[in-house]
DNA sequence: CCAAAAGTGTTCAGTATACACCCATGA
DNA sequence: TCATGGGTGTATACTGAACACTTTTGG
């Protein structure tokens, strides 16, 4: 019998620190020998039956210390096969995101990064990221699981230009990316206004997500979470 | 030591073809046990230290018996990993694309079918062709691997505009296709008028690839194929 | 009152869509 | 010469970006 295939799940973890305006990616030193010690996305092995939900769950506690609970959303990015990424033999990597809730952070060994900032990581998780980051700025405003995860159930406007800028390196003006949110389904204005920046400066408004994003009551059939996202429409319409 | 996971590969296979003016997917009826006889995808189990691109040219060349030359691109799709989506025991699917050279089919038990009317298949297939099906159309004009793979390296605007109503459902205005083919990079047209239709009409502008997108000597690193393709644009930009 | 920063409305350009019309073929 | 169907040009609508101006806070 041909022995088969490891499977391996690394995680590219996403959290909001509205302290430091900025997302900031987790990583951690590895405890054991590849690497050890060297800075390395968060990953497991994919046990046997095992979701790839639950594994990146359980690389992001496990190797993240982070309270399970405050993991808000997960999905996939892109599966990685060359062979001799890892120097114990081939390996299958499959990159997929995870967003924590935008609170401090608290834990000892995580390293929290800006994603323009990025260390030098263990096997070829510095290639993870560069190829990944294009997507997760895209998911952004288009996926409602990833958006909500972020940004949590209850943000306001400049949390929101902080999140944009951080993922996507421009700053939008306040008032296209309202409209942007007007667009997106499922997250609506509210009548209150939170409270002045410490700089001063006019109360950014509140948004919130009617449908209930977060949570998880998803459809969960054969796919691992929200992968499939529409991306852009398709090339011409007609006829409506 | 725990039981590492099976990983299978499950191939989308596309071929357009220029008689039937249709994309088919190639499925053929299944060999051995589970659901022997169904038809299914083309898919095989990925084997140690493998590349992705590997085990599909394999599928396609060994489950539908199309030649390895006619294989013209391959990239990825999604990831299926319901515990119970194969009687045997826990697989992980990966979903990949493949497309096959536009010329007429010959082989026996490969069934060419159009993408509208894909009969019901083994296993979780359906719902995995369901779920992929909007990330196929969105490569159209946007991977040009994708593209060129599906349509060769010289074709006309009348099987251009075949290829777009198979996979998105809506068959374009020639003239506005056109102006979508001018703005696909290394692609351009040529002076030369393709022989007229059988119906009679005026004779098709033939179109051209510049760079060479078949061939394949492509970015080949960490990931397999062309899976991560720019997708929309990111929202806002500012400041140039 | 001034600086800071979000919110409002408007302008502008680029893009997508629809369609009238032209052209080239087969029958 | 008619039907068929791609090619050309153009009008219209839509979308996104930019920005002047207003509003609301802290100092």
């Amino acid at each position: 019998m041909i022995e088969s295939t490891l499977v391996s799940v690394d995680v590219l973890v996403l959290r909001f620190d509205p302290d430091a305006r900025a997302v900031l990616l987790g990583v951690a030193p590895r405890a054991l020998d590849p690497f050890a010690g060297a800075l390395a996305l968060p990953g497991v092995l994919l046990g046997r039956g095992e979701r790839l939900r639950e594994a990146t769950r359980r690389a992001v506690t496990g190797k993240l210390g982070v309270p399970d609970a405050a993991v808000t959303a997960t999905g996939q990015l892109a599966t990685f096969d060359e062979p001799s990424r890892d120097p114990r033999g081939p390996t299958l990597s499959i990159a997929l995101w995870a967003t924590v809730a935008p609170t401090r952070p608290d834990d000892g060994t995580t390293t929290w990064t800006p994603l323009d900032a990025v260390p030098p990581l263990a096997f070829d998780h510095d290639r993870i990221i560069t190829d990944c980051r294009p997507l997760l700025a895209d998911k952004l405003w288009r996926d409602p699981q990833f958006t909500a995860g972020l940004l949590g159930g209850e943000f306001t406007t400049a949390q929101a230009l902080d999140v944009t800028e951080s993922l996507t390196g421009d700053r939008p003006y306040p008032a296209n990316l309202g409209r942007t949110m007007d667009r997106v389904p499922g997250l609506e204005r509210t009548a209150q206004h939170a409270a002045a920046l410490p700089k001063g400066g006019r109360p950014p408004l509140v948004w919130r997500w009617t449908s209930p994003t977060t949570g998880s009551p998803r459809d969960d059939n054969a796919r691992s979470d929200s992968s499939v996202v529409a991306a852009g429409a398709a090339v011409h319409r007609r006829r409506s």
